[in-house]
DNA sequence: CTGAAAGCGCTTACAG
DNA sequence: CTGAAAGCGCTTACAG
């Protein structure tokens, strides 16, 4: 391996001076530098990480605790995500490093990544209200970014969309359609995201002087098919679906069908779509109306303010909050002639 | 962060004494050992492991690459092989980077990893037959193990299931049943393993005087349920059948049914079982008679023998060849007699 | 059994 | 614009 020092008696400087030369010094002449550089290329230089990382007292190593499903089964395009956040710290010279949590404890994870002494922060994602991660990485000082965010008085890096205008949006969109008997099919709340959008909805709903109903459970198709099938046999069926996400909505799509009900004349559905789920919005008959953002589009700020933090930038200035798009499609209407 | 220097300055010993004492050095008096022992507890000390890595210029992080399938979905189990070698590799303070392979050069992303100059090796998997990758690594000198060999001659490190004798084991029982038409259905052979499980194939069917029948292709349900159909529609139908997984054998009883047979009476079914398929062997009606070598099996002899290729030990003793369970179910019965 | 010293390969004040 | 020096935190011959 060729080192700064090689560098240095090949062209009779100190290695002082390649090393700054190298680094783009704007004191270095201009000559030396690109003579540095030619040399360093001629001889396959490659800076040894390990030893800049000993000197700036940062290991360039930063990690992620993925939860996994009892089964041990791979989330849906995880891999994209990898890709992309792997891609997105790689040109930051940070390498990501991963464990998987199976057990009970969630904390535990992050201590035993901790305890190896070599990392420099932590990604953390689906943060849950009083997440207990958090709180321990920020009582041992750590530094993190948040996917999510775990309250709306968060005070520390995190990338989220506004999950509480993810359901104003949508309610206002309804509401200007004519639907008044509005409901929202939701995760669960122990999910920080989920407890947004249940207040969001309820808050735009009182705006409009509307009375909410909502349900708050597991985002699957099966969730979205009973309940709305319930809520369509009540005394004041809903008109109108909000839902958590494509698959909650291929349940509502299955529901309306099963009460002969038709999209959008009878019932208008809004999903949530992070673009992450097998189940596309645009294939819906008819075509899904969403609030949309991609979840792959959080790789690379998340990478950015992680840096940032890293870097010493105080917490104020590494929040982000997206506002999601409202797309619409076919699967919205105006609200059907009150009987 | 407390140091070597801090301990020592406790105590009034030299950092060396305090290294020493930490790791175990038996020259260090037991009473000093266990004084600084405690006071590294007490003082919640923790070797900083990128110093460690400068002077013993490890850099402690290995790479893999995942080859991903085309929607970037994730492979089944995928997330227990890397917690098991995340695990293995974690016990001897080594990191696991990863990085995906979506290109067409399969060599790529390894040099962008060694670029980044911080691997100190690599763990392979899916080997093909003249793999570029090995042919990279080695002339490169970068030290890898291989989850399977490229070829019988191998003169790498290596984890692998002996697959002639997968072949061999299975047509020796089926012989001793008194089958006499035996055909394989195989993985692609530019796979390492397909090609040694097809020679072995060959082999053990020429040992016993037989006619081998052989197809090579995916290993997916329709690749068995295809192939069977039309070979037990030929000529000379064969009585039973090698099965390149669980997944084929699903497509062999597919098209077995079809062809109105039954299973073992008129047709024996083998099959090898990495235990990693969601298609359970158990679960046949019959069970499945199968060659068994779980693929989680590989992640703790993996991490050891690239530990010990690191650690210099030469390629001849870290080999390990292993032989596959044979597992005798009810898929598997005395030939029929002949009409 | 313990210490002083050199060194891993870099970065960065401090001088000049 | 360039160099000599110190230092990041550890390990390990070399002495004693």
């Amino acid at each position: 391996m060729t080192t700064l020092k090689d560098i240095g008696e090949e062209l009779s400087l100190s290695v002082a001076t390649v090393s700054r030369a190298l680094n783009g010094f704007p004191e270095v002449s201009l000559r030396t530098r690109q003579k540095v550089r030619e040399t360093a290329d001629r001889m396959g230089y490659r800076p040894n990480r390990v030893a800049q990382r000993l000197v700036t007292g940062r290991s360039g190593m930063v990690g992620m605790v993925l939860k996994i499903k009892p089964d041990m089964t791979a989330d849906e395009m995880f891999f994209e995500i990898l890709t992309r956040l792997t891609a997105a710290l790689s040109v930051r010279e940070t390498d990501l490093v991963l464990a998987v949590d199976q057990g009970t404890d969630p904390v535990a994870p992050y201590e035993r990544m901790i305890e190896r002494n070599i990392l420099d922060g932590f990604i953390l994602n689906a943060p849950q209200t009083n997440d207990p991660r958090i709180a321990f990485l920020r009582q041992r000082g750590i530094p993190f970014v948040v996917h999510g965010r775990a309250a709306p008085d968060a005070d520390y890096a995190f990338y989220e969309i506004d999950n509480q205008a993810v359901s104003a949006d949508a309610v206002d969109l309804l509401v200007a359609l004519g639907h008044k008997s509005i409901a929202l099919i939701n995760g669960t709340l122990r999910h920080a995201y989920a407890a947004d959008r249940l207040t969001g909805f309820k808050t735009a709903m009182a705006r409009h002087g509307l009375r909410p109903q909502a349900t708050s459970e597991a985002v699957i198709e099966s969730h979205g098919y009973t309940k709305a099938l319930a809520m369509l046999a009540a005394g004041t069926p809903p008109t109108a679906f909000l839902c958590a996400s494509t698959q909650v909505a291929a349940g509502v799509v299955r529901a309306t069908a099963d009460r002969g009900l038709r999209i959008p004349r009878d019932v208008s559905i809004v999903a949530h779509d992070d673009a992450h789920s097998q189940v596309r919005a645009v294939d819906f008959d008819p075509p899904l109306t969403v609030t949309r953002a991609p979840l792959r589009d959080a790789c690379e700020p998340l990478a950015e303010l992680l840096l940032d933090v890293l870097g010493g930038k105080p917490a104020p200035e590494c929040q982000r909050l997206i506002k999601a798009e409202l797309i619409v499609r076919g699967s919205t209407g105006p609200a059907p002639k009150e009987a």
